[in-house]
DNA sequence: CCCTGTATTACCCATTCGGATAATAGCCAA
DNA sequence: TTGGCTATTATCCGAATGGGTAATACAGGG
């Protein structure tokens, strides 16, 4: 259900997605877009706002550092546009995502990212995302995103479009699977797996089977570092 | 042999590590500390520079993206300390902190990370960097264990203490273990490891056996996701 | 020179794994 | 209601895995 909803989305950026586009100058003599940015590290957010505070229409009106404030900090200053960093302390980027746009459906949130992982990308996408882009952008192309998705456009780059293909044919991982693949990556055997979940032998067989089978490699041992390639499993 | 010239390290901080540190007064009236900063993220980059920048006694005289770049920028600036983040696209930064101390032996270079990761801790100590910090620090501390490092002096925050007691007991694998770790990774059986390393099945099966034993884990697939854990493997 | 660690190979054996197949039941969407 | 997905269980079976033990060879440090 969802990758029908994905592709139209690859061939119709919304409109000003290119050299000369409208909207910005529209932006610029109007009224500053008002930010805010969410990342963990200072220094991140240090650079980001000394970089776009240097543009005349943007306004960087508050930073939080962790998924807590950053709800916080958007009821209270309601920003056009905010740069929300994917993985933090403490509930991820994705929980903000999905907290903020309950209470404001209509929040233009454009996700951040220093890996291109894709389970990241497709909760992102799923939860309301305006945009994901990786930190590595280059200014240009921030500044550019941001007001495009001021403007009430969305901007999924070069990361979107990579990985979309190939999850077209990688199927999800279920709730159990995803439960069974945690408990691989600990070095739980079968009957293990089956006594962690409260289910047979049998059972976590078939689950493991299932994760083989999905994320399309020979043994368990691939299955994990597939997980964390993917983003399913993370650092601990 | 590296435990042993470790702990004193641990209890042995240069003078100055502290409250009134004579060092600080020295350079700040002297002349500025030259810094050169490595980070692939420009964003990165620019948020050190605006927060370190703002220090009278501190110069930011280069920045460069990645290991060659640094090495380059090195040779031109002999910076004073060098800021250097360990993971970057195209040579890890602790080959480029290898090659610069190759040429220069007394230059004095900080790492940076994102994770704490026992293996580049290793390899930074081991390679001669003069600290070891998580890109998370606070900009006191940053600024504190920069000016320590000028004065000669080597930092391995609380990352470096974490970490150590979990190594000392941990052995490190050899070459051939790393490479077995790696087959893994990719879903390997026994034979095909032994066919990718042209070597004996039976062989293959003992570097697993050995990478078992001394990662304590229970499986190859717990060997992998401790093998991220422990920065053994990357993503790619 | 000896000891340690690495790399190599080999054999035995019980356990585990992964593939194939199949059946039941619940839930949700078309 | 029907079809599909998930979750559950089960059985069969050959291959792979992990543990134990041991031997050889070579290199490097003490």
């Amino acid at each position: 259900m969802r990758a029908l909803t994905l592709v139209p989305l690859l061939i119709s950026p919304p409109v000003g997605r290119g050299v000369g586009m409208p909207d910005t100058m529209l932006a610029k003599s109007v009224r500053p877009i008002k930010l805010l940015l969410v990342d963990d590290h200072s220094m991140v957010r240090m650079g980001f706002a000394t970089l776009l505070g240097a543009e005349q229409d943007f306004h960087v009106a508050a930073e939080a550092e962790d998924a807590e404030q950053a709800v916080r900090a958007y009821r209270e200053h309601t920003p056009d546009v905010t740069l929300l960093d994917i993985r933090m302390p403490g509930g991820s980027g994705i929980e903000a995502l999905t907290q903020i746009r309950a209470e404001f459906p209509a929040a233009r949130i454009v996700m951040l990212t220093t890996y291109d992982l894709e389970e990241p990308l497709f909760d992102a996408y799923d939860a309301g995302a305006a945009g994901y882009l990786l930190k590595s952008v280059k200014r240009a192309e921030l500044v550019a995103a941001i007001r495009l998705v001021a403007g009430g456009g969305r901007c999924f780059g070069e990361v979107f479009e990579n990985r979309m293909s190939t999850r077209v044919r990688r199927k999800r991982l279920s709730l159990r699977e995803a439960e069974t693949l945690d408990l691989l990556r600990r070095g739980l055997s079968n009957k293990d797996i089956g006594i962690a979940l409260g289910v047979s032998e049998n059972t976590a067989k078939a689950h493991v089977k299932s994760i083989l089978q999905k994320l399309e490699v020979a043994d368990r041992a691939e299955a994990v570092a597939v997980g964390f390639q993917l983003g399913l499993l993370q650092l601990e």
